[in-house]
DNA sequence: CGCCGAACTTGACAGTGACAAGTTAGCCCG
DNA sequence: CGGGCTAACTTGTCACTGTCAAGTTCGGCG
């Protein structure tokens, strides 16, 4: 029975709390402005006020998101591992998926955006740096060794947030500890403890079959 | 001019590609199902008759993308190489970045329906048929190496499709082969006098063309 | 010829994004 | 204390969308 007041106080994170939660649960594609107002409590109108129209929204959760995503790459650069900034990255993608998504999605926003555009720069700053650090970069120029642990990580977000790696591991995470094992070699496995999983696998079904 | 017959003849493809069409032009959430209607000529009622609903419609054009990727990734698992194998995948999802975008939203779709499952499987056995050949198999365990992989060329395809490595290179193909061979090193390329990876010339070339 | 069913049309309804205009209330300045 | 300025929010409206139900056309088969 607690009387809302006129002004709601804090409307906009409301908003923005509102679509992660939609997002995450029948993706970007089902948000609705008047439905997020009507979980904030407010009248239909009222999301125009703050963000103009729907990609304006959008701009401003993607913005939210490469900050994010910079805090916990930034976190991963400072410690100097290559390898952890790559687990990082899972991290962000399966912590924040609603955010992952739609970073990834030009069409749903407004990439040019001026706060976009800089939190995403301070991401890609932090993916450079530590690139640098793995030994493989003598060989290879470290901009592709930076580009190739990109798609390498970024990939196998993707896949997870599809359903296409459900049935290869429990954890993303553990999973891409695998994966970067596997593809940089020693290189990447800075403390891996088993790396050679032997013939446990059954890897007879198909992969991407998801469960029904 | 030429008078329309009451039956379109073959209003199912002219939807499918009509959709195609606006995908590329305005992405997955821009489309409209009365829109494509008056593309192809026919009333806004008709599409329903054909998929049912608009779920019914992504999920043929996923079926039909899954057939189609698993087409060049049979053809390049006969060609027996593993690096080929990726290159085809980076070159359907440039080639049919429609099919692409929406096979791996599934949100957007119907993922049980038995046709999108059939054309699944085949494409990941393919996939997996390939990984089984690079040498890199021995140390690790050959599903490993068909996960990075496929992590690798779908984090590639898709960072190239929301426009984050345009930078990089001119055509995502060229770039996956240098990406390839920065990850897997010399074991990606294929075991006879393959020429280093990277700066060979590109094995097939022509059918890049993302028009159609 | 009759008619049956697939292909398509027509009409309706609720939900949506966007816009314009009105209303409320926090707050500063006198 | 109080007048008013302005951000915050409401209300009403319009075009557009997906979906459903019912009607219409037409090819082909008996």
């Amino acid at each position: 029975m607690t009387e809302r007041p006129y002004h709601h106080g804090n409307l906009r994170r409301a908003l923005l709390d509102a679509a992660v939660d939609v997002i995450d649960e029948k993706g970007p594609a089902a948000l609705s402005l008047r439905e997020l107002a009507g979980r904030a409590g407010v009248s239909h109108g009222a999301p125009a006020h703050h963000f103009g129209d729907k990609a304006g929204l959008l701009t401003a959760l993607v913005a939210e998101g490469y900050e994010l995503l910079g805090d916990e790459m930034a976190a991963a650069a400072a410690r100097g591992d290559f390898l952890e900034a790559g687990l990082a990255y899972v991290r962000f993608a399966t912590g924040h998926p609603a955010h992952f998504q739609v970073m990834f999605e030009p069409h749903l926003y407004r990439p040019d955006d001026p706060a976009v555009v800089a939190a995403r720069a301070r991401t890609d700053a932090a993916l450079r740096g530590t690139a640098a650090t793995v030994p493989a970069a003598r060989e290879h120029e470290a901009g592709s060794v930076a580009i190739a642990g990109w798609c390498l990580v970024h990939g196998l977000a993707t896949l997870w947030q599809a359903g296409n790696l459900r049935t290869m591991a429990d954890d993303p995470v553990e999973l891409a500890q695998r994966v970067a094992a596997t593809a940089f070699g020693r290189a990447a496995s800075a403390r891996d403890g088993a790396p050679a999983p032997g013939r446990g696998e059954p890897a007879t079904g198909s992969t991407v079959t998801p469960r029904r």
